[in-house]
DNA sequence: TAAAATTAAATGTACATACATATAATGTTA
DNA sequence: TAACATTATATGTATGTACATTTAATTTTA
Protein backbone atom coordinates (compact mmCIF):
# COMPACT_ATOMS: atom_id res chain seq x y z
CA UNK A 1 0.00 0.00 0.00
CA UNK A 2 1.29 3.82 -0.63
CA UNK A 3 2.33 5.86 2.02
CA UNK A 4 -0.98 7.99 0.69
CA UNK A 5 -3.29 5.38 1.32
CA UNK A 6 -1.98 4.14 4.34
CA UNK A 7 -2.39 7.64 6.45
CA UNK A 8 -5.63 8.80 3.84
CA UNK A 9 -3.42 11.57 3.69
CA UNK A 10 -2.62 12.54 -0.23
CA UNK A 11 -0.97 15.95 -0.63
CA UNK A 12 2.30 16.18 0.46
CA UNK A 13 4.28 19.67 0.87
CA UNK A 14 7.13 18.16 -1.20
CA UNK A 15 8.81 14.61 -1.73
CA UNK A 16 11.39 15.20 1.06
CA UNK A 17 8.59 15.72 3.26
CA UNK A 18 6.46 12.86 2.43
CA UNK A 19 9.73 10.74 2.59
CA UNK A 20 10.33 11.61 5.95
CA UNK A 21 6.89 11.08 6.92
CA UNK A 22 7.12 7.53 5.22
CA UNK A 23 10.62 6.52 7.28
CA UNK A 24 8.25 7.43 10.51
CA UNK A 25 5.36 5.46 9.19
CA UNK A 26 7.66 2.34 7.97
CA UNK A 27 9.33 2.30 11.26
CA UNK A 28 6.11 2.31 13.46
CA UNK A 29 5.04 -0.22 11.06
CA UNK A 30 8.04 -2.39 12.17
CA UNK A 31 8.42 -1.77 15.75
CA UNK A 32 4.70 -2.75 16.03
CA UNK A 33 5.07 -5.88 14.22
CA UNK A 34 8.39 -6.68 16.38
CA UNK A 35 6.98 -5.83 19.92
CA UNK A 36 4.53 -8.50 18.98
CA UNK A 37 7.01 -11.05 18.84
CA UNK A 38 8.79 -10.09 21.70
CA UNK A 39 6.09 -9.99 23.98
CA UNK A 40 5.56 -13.69 23.40
CA UNK A 41 8.79 -13.87 24.98
CA UNK A 42 7.85 -11.13 28.28
CA UNK A 43 10.55 -8.57 26.45
CA UNK A 44 9.77 -5.35 25.11
CA UNK A 45 12.19 -4.13 21.78
CA UNK A 46 14.47 -2.20 24.28
CA UNK A 47 15.06 -4.60 26.61
CA UNK A 48 15.79 -7.16 24.01
CA UNK A 49 18.22 -4.65 22.38
CA UNK A 50 20.11 -4.20 25.60
CA UNK A 51 20.46 -8.41 26.08
CA UNK A 52 21.66 -8.60 22.66
CA UNK A 53 24.25 -5.63 23.15
CA UNK A 54 25.42 -8.01 26.00
CA UNK A 55 25.34 -11.12 24.45
CA UNK A 56 27.90 -8.95 21.73
CA UNK A 57 30.16 -8.07 24.73
CA UNK A 58 30.52 -11.53 26.01
CA UNK A 59 32.86 -12.95 28.10
CA UNK A 60 32.85 -9.17 29.01
CA UNK A 61 30.25 -6.70 30.81
CA UNK A 62 29.31 -3.88 29.39
CA UNK A 63 29.01 -0.42 31.44
CA UNK A 64 25.34 1.70 31.63
CA UNK A 65 27.72 4.02 29.33
CA UNK A 66 28.34 1.45 26.83
CA UNK A 67 24.75 0.12 26.61
CA UNK A 68 24.04 3.48 25.74
CA UNK A 69 26.60 4.18 22.66
CA UNK A 70 24.95 0.69 21.17
CA UNK A 71 21.32 1.68 21.99
CA UNK A 72 19.18 2.65 18.67
CA UNK A 73 17.41 4.93 20.42
CA UNK A 74 20.24 6.59 23.03
CA UNK A 75 18.30 8.91 24.80
CA UNK A 76 16.36 6.17 26.33
CA UNK A 77 16.94 5.25 30.03
CA UNK A 78 19.75 2.29 29.91
CA UNK A 79 19.71 2.45 33.93
CA UNK A 80 16.05 1.60 34.38
CA UNK A 81 15.80 -0.63 32.13
CA UNK A 82 18.57 -2.83 33.19
CA UNK A 83 16.56 -3.06 36.13
CA UNK A 84 13.81 -4.20 34.79
CA UNK A 85 16.00 -7.57 33.30
CA UNK A 86 17.85 -7.74 36.28
CA UNK A 87 14.61 -7.95 38.20
CA UNK A 88 13.71 -10.93 35.84
CA UNK A 89 17.24 -12.32 36.51
CA UNK A 90 18.32 -12.06 32.53
CA UNK A 91 21.35 -9.76 33.52
CA UNK A 92 23.49 -9.67 36.71
CA UNK A 93 25.14 -6.28 38.21
CA UNK A 94 28.02 -6.11 39.50
CA UNK A 95 30.04 -2.75 40.72
CA UNK A 96 32.87 -2.23 39.14
CA UNK A 97 36.15 -2.55 41.24
CA UNK A 98 38.45 -0.02 39.12
CA UNK A 99 35.69 2.94 38.77
CA UNK A 100 33.08 2.21 41.47
CA UNK A 101 31.31 4.85 39.78
CA UNK A 102 29.86 2.55 36.74
CA UNK A 103 28.56 -0.78 37.27
CA UNK A 104 29.67 -4.01 35.26
CA UNK A 105 26.09 -5.62 33.57
CA UNK A 106 26.17 -8.72 32.41
CA UNK A 107 23.65 -11.22 30.54
CA UNK A 108 22.93 -14.17 32.63
CA UNK A 109 22.41 -18.02 31.32
CA UNK A 110 18.58 -17.18 31.69
CA UNK A 111 18.96 -13.85 29.47
CA UNK A 112 21.26 -15.92 27.07
CA UNK A 113 18.11 -18.90 26.69
CA UNK A 114 15.19 -16.09 25.85
CA UNK A 115 17.92 -14.78 23.07
CA UNK A 116 18.79 -18.23 21.99
CA UNK A 117 14.64 -18.62 21.20
CA UNK A 118 14.64 -15.65 19.60
CA UNK A 119 17.26 -15.94 17.06
CA UNK A 120 15.53 -18.29 15.18
CA UNK A 121 12.70 -15.91 14.80
CA UNK A 122 15.25 -13.65 13.50
CA UNK A 123 14.29 -13.35 9.89
CA UNK A 124 10.84 -12.48 10.80
CA UNK A 125 11.70 -9.60 12.35
CA UNK A 126 11.98 -6.97 9.84
CA UNK A 127 9.20 -8.55 7.57
CA UNK A 128 8.10 -6.98 4.25
CA UNK A 129 12.10 -6.42 4.33
CA UNK A 130 12.83 -9.73 2.50
CA UNK A 131 11.11 -8.68 -0.13
CA UNK A 132 13.56 -6.55 -1.59
CA UNK A 133 16.58 -7.86 -2.94
CA UNK A 134 20.30 -7.31 -2.61
CA UNK A 135 20.49 -4.15 -4.32
CA UNK A 136 17.07 -2.73 -3.40
CA UNK A 137 18.32 -2.98 -0.02
CA UNK A 138 21.69 -1.42 -0.75
CA UNK A 139 20.36 1.68 -2.03
CA UNK A 140 18.02 1.34 0.66
CA UNK A 141 20.80 1.51 3.35
CA UNK A 142 22.69 4.30 1.09
CA UNK A 143 19.66 6.60 0.95
CA UNK A 144 19.15 6.41 4.58
CA UNK A 145 22.58 7.02 5.57
CA UNK A 146 22.54 10.29 3.22
CA UNK A 147 19.75 11.47 5.03
CA UNK A 148 21.44 11.49 8.48
CA UNK A 149 24.35 13.65 7.17
CA UNK B 1 28.01 8.54 9.04
CA UNK B 2 27.29 4.69 8.21
CA UNK B 3 24.74 3.22 10.25
CA UNK B 4 28.24 0.70 11.91
CA UNK B 5 29.43 3.51 12.47
CA UNK B 6 26.61 5.14 14.50
CA UNK B 7 25.79 2.00 16.54
CA UNK B 8 29.38 0.85 16.96
CA UNK B 9 27.96 -2.98 15.30
CA UNK B 10 29.76 -4.10 11.81
CA UNK B 11 28.12 -6.83 11.58
CA UNK B 12 24.85 -7.79 10.96
CA UNK B 13 23.29 -10.94 9.83
CA UNK B 14 22.27 -9.99 6.42
CA UNK B 15 21.21 -6.77 3.86
CA UNK B 16 17.70 -6.99 5.39
CA UNK B 17 18.26 -6.96 8.72
CA UNK B 18 20.57 -4.30 8.45
CA UNK B 19 17.99 -2.05 6.35
CA UNK B 20 15.23 -2.53 9.01
CA UNK B 21 17.93 -1.39 11.67
CA UNK B 22 18.57 1.38 9.56
CA UNK B 23 14.98 2.56 9.41
CA UNK B 24 14.72 2.40 13.07
CA UNK B 25 17.59 4.10 13.68
CA UNK B 26 16.97 7.15 10.81
CA UNK B 27 13.03 7.29 12.47
CA UNK B 28 14.52 7.93 16.02
CA UNK B 29 17.26 9.94 14.71
CA UNK B 30 14.26 11.95 13.00
CA UNK B 31 11.81 11.89 15.87
CA UNK B 32 15.11 13.49 18.34
CA UNK B 33 15.27 16.25 15.61
CA UNK B 34 11.93 16.71 15.55
CA UNK B 35 10.81 17.19 19.26
CA UNK B 36 13.58 19.51 19.81
CA UNK B 37 11.43 22.27 17.45
CA UNK B 38 8.09 21.28 19.00
CA UNK B 39 9.07 22.26 22.28
CA UNK B 40 9.78 25.32 21.86
CA UNK B 41 6.10 25.57 20.91
CA UNK B 42 5.08 23.79 24.15
CA UNK B 43 4.22 20.55 21.32
CA UNK B 44 5.11 17.13 21.24
CA UNK B 45 5.16 15.39 18.29
CA UNK B 46 1.80 13.76 18.36
CA UNK B 47 0.51 17.10 19.74
CA UNK B 48 1.74 18.34 16.98
CA UNK B 49 0.19 15.58 14.34
CA UNK B 50 -2.89 15.87 16.01
CA UNK B 51 -3.47 19.64 15.35
CA UNK B 52 -2.79 18.92 11.67
CA UNK B 53 -5.13 16.31 11.49
CA UNK B 54 -7.83 18.75 12.80
CA UNK B 55 -6.61 21.74 10.48
CA UNK B 56 -6.73 19.31 7.48
CA UNK B 57 -10.33 18.79 8.66
CA UNK B 58 -11.43 22.36 8.61
CA UNK B 59 -14.05 23.91 8.50
CA UNK B 60 -15.44 20.28 9.75
CA UNK B 61 -14.50 18.68 13.16
CA UNK B 62 -13.22 15.29 13.64
CA UNK B 63 -13.96 12.73 15.76
CA UNK B 64 -11.34 10.81 17.70
CA UNK B 65 -11.72 8.00 15.27
CA UNK B 66 -10.72 9.69 12.52
CA UNK B 67 -7.70 11.06 14.44
CA UNK B 68 -6.72 7.47 14.91
CA UNK B 69 -7.21 6.39 11.06
CA UNK B 70 -5.33 9.33 10.09
CA UNK B 71 -2.48 9.14 12.97
CA UNK B 72 0.69 8.28 12.16
CA UNK B 73 1.29 6.03 14.68
CA UNK B 74 -2.35 4.33 15.39
CA UNK B 75 -1.87 2.24 18.45
CA UNK B 76 -1.39 5.69 20.25
CA UNK B 77 -4.01 6.74 22.44
CA UNK B 78 -5.59 9.77 20.53
CA UNK B 79 -7.88 10.24 23.88
CA UNK B 80 -5.47 11.66 25.72
CA UNK B 81 -3.53 13.61 23.25
CA UNK B 82 -6.77 15.24 22.52
CA UNK B 83 -7.18 15.82 26.28
CA UNK B 84 -4.20 17.74 26.73
CA UNK B 85 -4.43 20.04 23.52
CA UNK B 86 -8.04 20.95 25.44
CA UNK B 87 -6.31 21.73 28.72
CA UNK B 88 -4.27 24.31 26.66
CA UNK B 89 -7.18 25.74 24.82
CA UNK B 90 -5.93 24.05 21.18
CA UNK B 91 -8.82 22.07 20.44
CA UNK B 92 -12.21 21.85 21.40
CA UNK B 93 -14.07 18.98 22.13
CA UNK B 94 -18.50 19.02 21.44
CA UNK B 95 -20.53 16.04 21.58
CA UNK B 96 -21.77 15.02 18.93
CA UNK B 97 -25.05 15.79 18.47
CA UNK B 98 -25.83 12.19 16.19
CA UNK B 99 -24.17 10.01 17.89
CA UNK B 100 -24.19 10.49 21.66
CA UNK B 101 -20.85 8.27 21.95
CA UNK B 102 -18.71 10.11 19.63
CA UNK B 103 -17.27 13.66 20.03
CA UNK B 104 -16.39 16.42 18.06
CA UNK B 105 -13.43 17.81 18.21
CA UNK B 106 -12.09 20.94 16.65
CA UNK B 107 -8.80 22.75 16.30
CA UNK B 108 -9.40 26.07 18.09
CA UNK B 109 -7.71 29.98 16.66
CA UNK B 110 -5.25 29.18 19.68
CA UNK B 111 -4.26 25.79 17.61
CA UNK B 112 -4.16 27.53 14.61
CA UNK B 113 -1.74 30.04 15.72
CA UNK B 114 0.53 27.33 16.75
CA UNK B 115 0.56 25.65 13.99
CA UNK B 116 1.26 28.69 11.55
CA UNK B 117 4.19 29.82 13.43
CA UNK B 118 5.30 26.11 12.90
CA UNK B 119 4.58 26.27 9.61
CA UNK B 120 7.51 28.29 8.46
CA UNK B 121 9.89 25.61 10.04
CA UNK B 122 8.27 22.69 7.68
CA UNK B 123 10.96 22.65 5.97
CA UNK B 124 13.34 21.65 8.55
CA UNK B 125 11.29 18.97 10.20
CA UNK B 126 13.12 16.55 8.28
CA UNK B 127 16.53 17.60 8.36
CA UNK B 128 19.02 15.58 6.19
CA UNK B 129 16.02 14.46 3.50
CA UNK B 130 16.70 17.63 1.64
CA UNK B 131 20.11 16.67 0.64
CA UNK B 132 18.47 14.08 -1.49
CA UNK B 133 17.24 14.76 -5.39
CA UNK B 134 14.10 14.28 -5.98
CA UNK B 135 14.98 10.98 -7.95
CA UNK B 136 16.31 9.78 -5.06
CA UNK B 137 13.53 10.60 -3.16
CA UNK B 138 10.93 8.86 -4.98
CA UNK B 139 13.41 5.79 -5.36
CA UNK B 140 13.37 5.57 -0.89
CA UNK B 141 9.24 5.94 -1.41
CA UNK B 142 9.03 3.23 -3.41
CA UNK B 143 11.18 1.27 -1.67
CA UNK B 144 9.68 1.77 1.95
CA UNK B 145 6.58 1.42 0.29
CA UNK B 146 7.31 -2.13 -0.93
CA UNK B 147 8.88 -3.05 2.48
CA UNK B 148 4.93 -2.62 4.15
CA UNK B 149 3.61 -4.85 1.49
C1' DT C 1 -39.25 -4.64 20.69
C1' DA C 2 -36.17 -6.89 24.08
C1' DA C 3 -31.74 -9.10 24.18
C1' DA C 4 -27.35 -9.46 22.17
C1' DA C 5 -23.69 -7.55 19.55
C1' DT C 6 -21.13 -3.72 18.11
C1' DT C 7 -19.16 0.79 18.34
C1' DA C 8 -16.98 5.26 20.28
C1' DA C 9 -14.48 6.79 23.62
C1' DA C 10 -12.38 6.75 28.24
C1' DT C 11 -9.62 4.67 31.68
C1' DG C 12 -6.23 1.53 34.18
C1' DT C 13 -1.69 -0.46 34.16
C1' DA C 14 2.96 -1.41 32.91
C1' DC C 15 6.48 0.16 30.33
C1' DA C 16 9.32 3.55 27.74
C1' DT C 17 10.88 8.36 26.46
C1' DA C 18 12.70 12.98 27.19
C1' DC C 19 14.70 15.93 29.92
C1' DA C 20 16.27 18.02 34.28
C1' DT C 21 18.38 17.28 38.45
C1' DA C 22 20.74 14.66 42.18
C1' DT C 23 24.42 11.81 44.13
C1' DA C 24 28.62 9.90 44.57
C1' DA C 25 33.16 8.87 42.78
C1' DT C 26 36.96 10.34 40.17
C1' DG C 27 40.04 13.65 37.80
C1' DT C 28 42.09 18.27 37.41
C1' DT C 29 44.29 22.29 38.83
C1' DA C 30 45.65 26.20 41.49
C1' DT D 1 45.91 18.82 48.88
C1' DA D 2 41.63 21.43 48.87
C1' DA D 3 38.39 23.33 45.69
C1' DC D 4 36.40 22.70 41.35
C1' DA D 5 34.99 20.25 37.36
C1' DT D 6 33.72 16.07 35.26
C1' DT D 7 31.88 11.51 34.93
C1' DA D 8 28.75 7.37 35.80
C1' DT D 9 24.61 6.38 37.14
C1' DA D 10 20.15 7.06 39.37
C1' DT D 11 15.87 9.41 40.08
C1' DG D 12 11.83 12.64 39.46
C1' DT D 13 8.28 14.31 36.43
C1' DA D 14 5.51 14.80 32.45
C1' DT D 15 4.33 12.64 28.42
C1' DG D 16 3.45 8.89 25.29
C1' DT D 17 2.72 3.73 23.99
C1' DA D 18 0.51 -0.75 24.11
C1' DC D 19 -2.95 -3.36 25.43
C1' DA D 20 -6.96 -4.80 28.17
C1' DT D 21 -11.10 -3.44 30.26
C1' DT D 22 -15.07 -0.41 31.07
C1' DT D 23 -19.02 2.52 30.04
C1' DA D 24 -22.49 4.27 27.46
C1' DA D 25 -24.84 4.66 23.12
C1' DT D 26 -26.31 2.59 18.98
C1' DT D 27 -27.31 -1.21 15.81
C1' DT D 28 -28.60 -5.84 14.77
C1' DT D 29 -31.39 -9.76 15.11
C1' DA D 30 -34.36 -13.16 16.94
Amino acid sequence: MTLEEEIKQNKFKNNHIKAGVNILFTASYITNYQSKIFRKFGLTAPQFNVLRILRGQLPNPATINLIIERMLDKSSNASRIVEKLRIKNQIERIQCPEDRRAVNVKITDQGLEVLKKLDELEADFFGGLNKLNEEELNILNNLLNKTRL
